[in-house]
DNA sequence: ACCTGAACACCGTTCAAGT
DNA sequence: ACCTGAACACCGTTCAAGT
């Protein structure tokens, strides 16, 4: 068959992409193959390595957007003090893991090859995501240092983040989503109260 | 061949169950396979398939192993304050998901198939964990509900859970497992120091 | 009755061959 | 140069056939 160029290289990898987004979005991690890509594009498999190296790299260029996308997902406008601003974007970090549940799950459950590590341009984005936590986490609480605020900032979010994965996976509770949020409302202000209190 | 019943029904199940439980240990859930079982235990795959029904049901069954486990890391001896045990017991879950992380990740790891939910021993298993947690938590703050403390109490370990999952697998730092440590430590304290104060 | 192992329907990845 | 699609080395699961 092979086809002359009607999309040019870059073109064809946003549409690998973006059906694999969607795969994901749909079937979760587990249902994403690259026939399955192959076949809702309209190339063969063989295509898929030409645009990209492999599963690994498409998964960590998936991952990217959602990063990406949970960015914009936190940036509430303040309209009260740091804390309350903390609340909603743990709850704003919670609906995005509801809503988008697969594409979520997917940054935590794939596993990068033993010996490699996270790219340098993929743990930047992480930090991306972090820093305005860290920021309000220390207008909180002035007087200490940033290397403080940073690991609070990093130790309350992977708490907000531990009460999404095992609720949203059904290992917390079997009660429903209300519940999880007053869980995320309990861990965020009992953290907080005991942030600011003087040690 | 077809040898004739060197083995009881009962002892090939705990052959395959600890055979498959080294093979997660040493190369993780992705290492898990039917073929390699069979060839570590001497039988081949079809025999895995007379004492489990598939792998979803093997899965669960290492990982009521690994639960178990967890619950028995999780007594530690009480010498001081309700705070300072469950403080104990956050370092204890950290310790164990860095020792046998391949077992305690594959708790998480595994997806349950659309449709069908946690088996009821599977979901007491759960609860049984848990349970010392919410005990010393309510001792912290009698005056509290039942109700508050369980969710406290989860709160506050899927918080620990979720440090130990973004540290141990990369997302939250480079840095090595010390800075784990103060960072469960930061949230525990932090929580718990919330907890008692009044409201 | 216990166990085998070939068969089936899948994977990710590669690469000689076609246009 | 771009793209194909057969081939390779794997998966989990089933089940007729052997002892």
């Amino acid at each position: 068959m092979a086809r002359r160029s009607e999309h040019s290289q870059q073109e064809i990898r946003d549409m690998v992409l973006n059906a694999a987004q969607n795969i994901v979005i749909e079937e979760g991690f587990a249902g994403l193959t690259v026939r399955k890509i192959a076949m809702s594009i309209d190339y063969t498999v063989g295509s898929i390595y030409m645009v990209f190296e492999n599963m690994a790299d498409l998964v960590m260029h998936i991952n990217a957007k959602t990063l990406d996308d949970i960015e914009l997902a936190l940036q509430i406008e303040q309209n009260g003090g740091p804390a309350q601003a903390i609340e909603q974007m743990a709850q704003a970090y919670l609906e995005f893991a509801n809503t988008h549940y697969n594409r979520w799950q997917m940054i935590f459950e794939y596993r990068l090859p033993p010996g490699s590590s996270l790219p340098e341009w993929y743990s930047e984005k992480i930090d991306k995501v972090f820093s305005p936590i860290e920021h309000l986490i220390s207008q909180l609480a002035p007087e200490r240092s940033a290397e403080d605020c940073k690991r609070a900032a990093r130790a309350l979010w992977a708490g907000v983040h531990g009460i999404c994965v095992l609720s949203l996976n059904g290992s917390l509770d079997r009660a429903g989503v209300n519940n999880v949020i007053a869980s995320v409302e309990i861990l965020v202000t009992g953290f907080l109260r005991g942030w600011v209190s003087r040690g």
